[in-house]
RNA sequence: GGGCGAGUGGUGGAAUUGGUAUACACGCAUGCCUUAGGAGCAUGUGCGAAAGCAUGAGAGUUCGAGUCUCUCCUCGCCCACCA
């Protein structure tokens, strides 16, 4: 096991100090992912087995589980305790040394059953929870005193955290599991809304009310019942106030029977908890914090009583469809809150809010409110997902790891002088069946002798997985010859870090944060001059299967390089694949262009032909152009629109029929990189030494790409209506008169334009 | 469910900071040269008769939007019960 959480730190700080690809370096950060939270203790309280409560740490503490949260501002809401199966304390709990379970059978069966299920079937999403309860234990929630029931379940994670959670009304999985299984839930946390439309004002009382707002739906028709107000320009749902001695569903059916007539409604059901508002009640003018309850109904019968005088001329009844109520913008301001859950029904706040019923820390805002908390009631810590790296393998086929065990003196380090140990010749290198490595059966390898006393020891067994040589063997390619060490020092800080290190996206994770790692060791031991192996991650896209899919060879649509190679040549597959789109997308796999490619080359070659003493000035141009595009696309790594270059150019040459032999080689030097075996051969053909490839980049004279005349759109009303050709050096006023005198363009500046804007060497634009 | 990315001609794709959308290539059409053509060369090719209209849909900002903002749709990749 290899200790990479004691590098998580690093690991993720120093991503600031490369130049990787934004995702990459997202996906090396999820990876490691830090989050801060705090461990929050449960002491326990045991029913079954009374006496164990007298049984106190050193320190006189109870026995206590120890949670790990990043919402500890839920903490009121605590209504039970979920522990992983695999937690130390439930292990301990239902060995033959204790009895504090009432189902202690019934416990010990259901981490059974959670042991032989494969993780993969454990972690599948959408999956039902299941658990059992502790019974015969309870655990005390610290904020609130009470006494709460205590579960394990497999959803929870034995490796994260501390295994441990508190579960409340706030977390998705939580409620999931605790309707399954009745645990009582408790909303600790309801979201808030400030109403921008009308604030709170300055100087005005400020008023508290508990409301309702009601969702009435008919069935067959799925409109929704609205008002419409006669004396205000808005429409709303249904909502009044909750008054004395009343709960939320007796307002409700209240408010609707008052205000619409209707009284036979089925209740469907609350949606999620209140939500307090903040406005500016202008007709009653006061500030209002609100707490709102949505509470949502359907219609049973239409029956209607006759709606009070006083109601009538107050508004009209509407009822509108799911679109219709989103486009008539209801005069709510926590329409953005409560809509979503009558919509998809999905209704557990797990957002920033204000804490209710939470004990002093009621009417807290949630992130201040965590900050306090954690100081009360627990720790603040700091946990990864990453885990530590399990480094042996039982195969054959890795690096032995270089250990030996001795009988007396326990583990022992195989001497320097003796490394590297080397995999014995065998004839079977297949896995054994009893999961030991395939080394264990060749005694000749396994029974060796103790350095420390000389006497019998054996060697481990286990080798090394395939993660150990990837993490480092561009360090020893820099001097591969050296038998002193991997590199000397002077190679290492000559080449490393490795300047750009480019690869499929699927080792942007495991590969890149392990090598990472294992530099990171070797530079705080003192054998590499840098703290991060790679200055700069870059990658590439893949090429998909024709039908869009991934190639795999299972699926049989891989396509075979040779079969084109054959065809079309080495240099016509390479062109094509940098010709086929950006270079970090996925593109699928296309036979399309090839033949386009394979034209290019072949006028390529035949550019030979047409070496002549004098060339075209425009030929020349497109040189030193060429040099400059392939140059800054290279950098960039768009190889696509290079070769899009190189074309032009070849088909510059063509229609102007010459081009000099030192233009020639400057442009064989700049294909060369795509497309080498031509270029050599022409390279050659020229008379060139050597490789086209090794020689000096070409350096572009830009003197000769200055323009003398530019191009300029004219625009009116931000439509193209001409376009016209200046002398470089025309004054925005010559360019406006002559944009003016174009037929097409007096045509619709008719008078003095409002405006006119002139974009350097770009094009004039004329509002009218 | 979360994260990232992408939607532009018949096709793959260009368009550096908001400034002439469709570079380059495939395909297609017509012609030339040919005994022949999966060769070569030439010309044309977003849609529309035209005014005009077009970058997944809809809104917004702007003199001007493929590019910026918001809402939505579709597809791809990666991760996923991480408290």
């Amino acid at each position: 096991m290899f200790e990479i959480t004691k590098y998580a730190d690093r690991l993720l700080s120093d991503l600031d100090t490369v130049n990787y690809l934004p995702k990459i370096k997202k996906q090396q950060e999820e990876w490691i992912g830090r989050s801060e939270g705090a461990e929050v203790d449960f002491e326990l309280h045991f029913v079954k087995d009374p006496s164990a409560n007298e049984n106190r740490g050193p320190n006189g503490e109870k026995a206590r589980i120890t949670t790990f949260t990043t919402r500890i501002d839920t903490l009121f809401g605590a209504t039970y305790l979920v522990l992983a199966p695999e937690h130390l304390w439930v292990t301990l709990a239902t060995d033959d040394q204790h009895d504090l379970l009432e189902n202690k059978e019934e416990v010990k069966a259901y981490v059974e059953s959670v042991k032989v299920r494969p993780e993969i079937e454990r972690t599948a999403e959408g999956k039902e929870k299941t658990g059992v309860e502790l019974k015969g234990v309870k655990a005390i929630n610290p904020a609130t005193g009470e006494q709460i029931p205590v579960f394990i379940a497999d959803y929870v994670l034995p490796q994260y955290g501390t295994g441990a959670i508190f579960g409340d009304a706030h977390d998705v999985r939580d409620v999931a599991f605790a309707k399954k299984y009745n645990v009582p839930l408790k909303e600790v946390l309801i979201p808030t809304v400030y109403d921008h439309r009308n604030p709170p004002q300055e100087g005005k009382e400020n008023t508290f009310r508990k409301t309702v707002l009601v969702i009435v739906r008919d069935p067959e028709t799925n409109k929704y019942l609205c008002l419409k107000w006669k004396k205000q320009p808005w429409t709303t749902f249904i909502t009044g106030g909750v008054e004395e001695g009343e709960d939320a569903i007796e307002a409700s059916r209240r408010e609707v029977e008052e205000e619409t007539g209707y009284s036979d409604l089925r209740l469907i059901r609350p949606l999620g908890g209140m939500i307090e508002s903040q406005f500016f009640a202008a007709h009653k003018n006061v500030n209002r914090r609100v707490h709102s309850q949505t509470v949502f109904f359907e219609l049973v019968s239409r029956t209607q009583k006759e709606r009070t005088q006083e109601e009538q001329e107050q508004y009209d009844l509407l009822w509108l469809t799911e679109e219709e109520v989103v486009a008539a913008k209801l005069q709510h301001g926590d329409f953005e809150t409560f809509w979503p859950r009558v919509i998809t029904g999905d209704d557990v706040f797990t957002g920033e809010g204000v804490l209710i019923d939470s004990g002093e820390y009621t009417g807290m805002k949630s992130e201040d409110a965590r900050s306090v908390m954690t100081e009360r009631y627990g720790r603040l810590v700091v946990k990864y997902k990453l885990r530590d790296w399990v480094f042996s393998r039982q195969r054959y086929w890795g690096e032995p790891i270089p250990l030996i065990h001795c009988e007396k003196d326990g583990w022992v380090a195989v001497p320097d002088a003796e490394l590297p140990v080397r995999l014995p010749e065998v004839e079977k290198y297949e896995p054994t069946d009893n999961g030991e490595s395939p080394l264990s059966t060749i005694d000749s390898f396994v029974n060796t002798k103790c350095p420390e006393c000389g006497g019998a020891a054996k060697r481990e067994t286990d080798t090394m997985p395939n993660w150990a040589g990837s993490s480092w063997y561009f360090l020893r390619y820099i001097d591969p010859k050296n038998d002193q060490a991997f590199a000397s020092k002077e190679a290492l800080k000559y080449w490393t870090p490795v300047d750009l290190y480019n690869g499929g996206m699927e080792h942007t994770v495991l590969h890149l944060l392990y090598s990472r790692f294992w530099n990171k060791f070797l530079f705080d031991r003192g054998h590499v001059p840098t703290s991060e192996p790679y200055a700069r991650r870059h990658s590439h896209g893949l090429i998909m299967s024709e039908d869009g899919t991934k190639m795999s060879k299972s699926k049989g649509n891989v396509v075979n390089p040779d079969d084109i190679v054959n065809e079309f040549g080495a240099d016509t597959f390479r062109v094509n694949i940098l010709f086929i789109g950006p270079f970090e997308e996925a593109a699928p796999w296309t036979t399309n262009g090839v033949i386009g490619v394979r034209r290019f080359l072949d006028k390529t070659v035949r550019l030979v032909e047409k070496i002549a003493e004098v060339e075209d000035p425009a030929v020349t141009k497109m040189l030193h152009k060429t040099i400059v595009k392939i140059t800054e696309d290279i950098e960039n790594f768009r190889f696509n629109t290079a070769v899009a270059q190189l074309m032009i150019f070849v088909n510059t040459v063509q229609e102007r029929g010459a081009i000099t032999k030192e233009s020639l080689g400057t442009f064989l030097k700049v294909l060369a990189p795509f497309a080498p075996h031509v270029a050599n051969e022409l390279w050659e053909k020229i008379g060139g030494e050597g490789f086209a490839e090794i020689q000096p980049w070409p350096v572009a004279d830009t003197s000769i790409l200055v323009e003398d005349e530019m191009q300029i759109a004219v625009q009116v009303n931000g439509k193209i209506r001409a376009t016209i050709t200046m002398p470089v050096g025309a004054t925005d006023e010559e360019i406006v008169a002559k944009a003016r005198a174009e037929e097409n363009v007096a045509k619709y500046v008719t008078i003095e334009p409002k405006k006119v804007i002139v974009v350097k060497g770009k094009l004039v634009s004329f509002v009218v």
